[in-house]
DNA sequence: TTTTGAGTTGTTCGA
DNA sequence: GTCGAACAACTCAAA
């Protein structure tokens, strides 16, 4: 009987998988194999919070298949000789898998590709790299003629969901380790690790009464409400397919009854173009990961201990310390404290960005090299678009704009619970007394600020100023 | 080949 | 309180 290996990597999902539908159409029998790569795991770029979500995903899949008369072969190891010693131990003819972009992902595959034949189906992008490109066939490097490219590419309506198969047969004698047992995650860590939870998240933002995705316009950027549709993770792992988002985000900017809810879906379409977008720029460009994609003139200032201070939740700005909790304890963080906490990072505190995409990718379950590294550069300046250099954030006005009853900030500081509104935006501004009152002292129970923004501010424009905006 | 218009997410200052 | 201008200069995409 033949049989046909599906090498799993951000595909954790049966449904709507274009690889493990070609797998089925070619063989009687599938072998799906993920391989823990040991070299991935040693990478200071991994996260314990993303690696917990991992397993926990390959433990739902596994059960998933099990319903279905299959079950996970897991492996950990190189996974060229993995894969190699499941051929001979299975007899296998053939390896489906989807590509995966990132540079490291590319130099293993194509290390693979050189000693197996692999069929490469299917993509983690809605468009794959390679399709949006200008007519002369170059990549795009900007976001709005890239995302005009790209929806005159997209056609929804040539989307056929493909649901999950019924039954997959897999041969008995083929040995799997079980996935590792890993801490639980903590409760509030509100990312269940499973395809169904992928889909029912999905449906909730854009099916129920009044969903999110109608008011995704006007919510998506206020940290105190949950108005995003916290998908990024399972995008991340593929436990749900990144076309049928598109193609439901699609669907519901057609159906919208009112301006505003058209408006969110649109906007809700254009992040994932966003997403596409960077996959595209990093597989185009894989040097960003490590180097600037424009040169401007910085002379970085990295002290550690102010770099500490930022990691820990310490800077004595509300609105960066409540997302760097967030980040730290539930493992994912709201898009617009990652701006606020980004910018404070690389113009208030002048640190290379490297150290800040490090120390994300290091907690966030979302944590991917392209969307992470993009968004990184485009708030150091350093990116594809070119944003204005003096475009520094004032923590304390996003704050009162995006949080303006410090929600948020009180959720994630339990330290400012009892401060009065009036300053839990800069609270070393509290008078003396109140700040008994409250029992909440600057300085003891939480911090001065580690920099006056205003002058840190000021050094930032004069760092970032004449800048030699050459591509790398 | 040359030219032209545009480029996610902001802040401050002064009228 | 509101509003428009200034904060630069450059590259990219497209005509």
């Amino acid at each position: 009987m033949s049989s046909t290996i599906w090498w799993i990597r951000r595909d954790l999902r049966l449904a709507d998988n274009q690889t493990l539908q070609a797998a089925l159409q070619q063989s009687e029998q599938i072998i799906p194999v993920f391989i823990l790569d040991t070299k991935l795991l040693a990478s200071r770029y991994i996260g314990e919070k993303r690696l917990a979500f991992l397993l926990h995903g390959l433990r739902s899949l596994d059960s998933e298949l099990r319903k279905r008369g299959s079950r996970l072969i897991l492996r950990q190891g190189n996974p060229l000789e993995e894969l190699n010693r499941l051929v001979i131990e299975s007899g296998a003819q053939n390896i489906y898998a989807e590509p995966d972009y990132s540079p490291y992902a590319v130099r293993r595959d194509t290390h693979v590709a050189k000693k197996l034949r692999v069929a490469w189906t299917g993509s983690p992008a809605i468009l794959p790299p390679g399709l949006v490109t200008k007519p002369d066939g170059d990549p795009y490097t900007i976001f709005t003629p890239f995302s005009r490219a790209w929806k005159s590419l997209f056609s929804p309506e040539k989307i056929a969901f493909i649901p999950a198969p019924e039954s997959i047969s897999t041969p008995e004698n083929l040995a799997s380790m079980s996935v590792p047992e890993y801490p639980a995650l903590p409760d509030y860590v509100s990312f269940e690790a499973s395809e169904e939870e992928a889909a029912r998240r999905l449906n909730s933002f854009t099916q129920e009464i009044n969903p999110k995705i109608e008011s995704y316009a006007t919510n998506r950027d206020r940290q105190d409400l949950n108005g995003t549709s916290q998908l990024s993770p399972y995008l991340r792992f593929g436990l749900i397919s990144a076309r049928q988002v598109a193609a439901t985000a699609w669907s519901a900017y057609q159906a919208a009854e009112n301006p505003e809810g058209r408006k969110g879906a649109e906007i809700w379409l254009n992040e994932l173009i966003w997403r596409d977008f960077y996959i595209h720029i990093l597989y185009h460009y894989p040097q960003v990961r490590r180097e600037n994609f424009r040169l401007p003139h910085v002379k970085w200032d990295n002290r550690p201990e102010m770099f500490q201070a930022w990691c820990e939740g310490k800077t004595g700005y509300p609105s960066v310390d409540a997302a760097m909790h967030q980040l730290v304890i539930s493992g994912w963080m709201h898009n617009r404290s990652r701006m606020i906490v980004a910018s404070f990072l690389t113009k208030d505190l002048l640190i290379d960005w490297r150290l800040g995409e490090e120390f994300f990718m290091q907690h966030l379950i979302d944590g991917d090299p392209a969307a992470n590294n993009g968004g990184w550069q485009w708030t150091a300046g350093t990116g594809t678009d070119a944003a204005p250099y003096f475009r520094i954030f004032n923590p304390v006005s996003q704050s009162l704009r995006h949080d303006p009853n410090g929600v948020y900030i009180r959720q994630w500081i339990p330290e400012l619970r009892s401060v009065p509104d009036k300053y839990i935006h800069n609270p070393w501004k509290m008078p003396l007394e109140i700040q008994k009152q409250v029992r909440c002292m600057i300085g003891v129970d939480y911090p001065f600020p580690i920099v006056d923004h205003n002058i840190a501010r000021d050094r930032a424009l004069r760092a970032y100023g004449k800048p030699v905006n050459r591509p790398v």
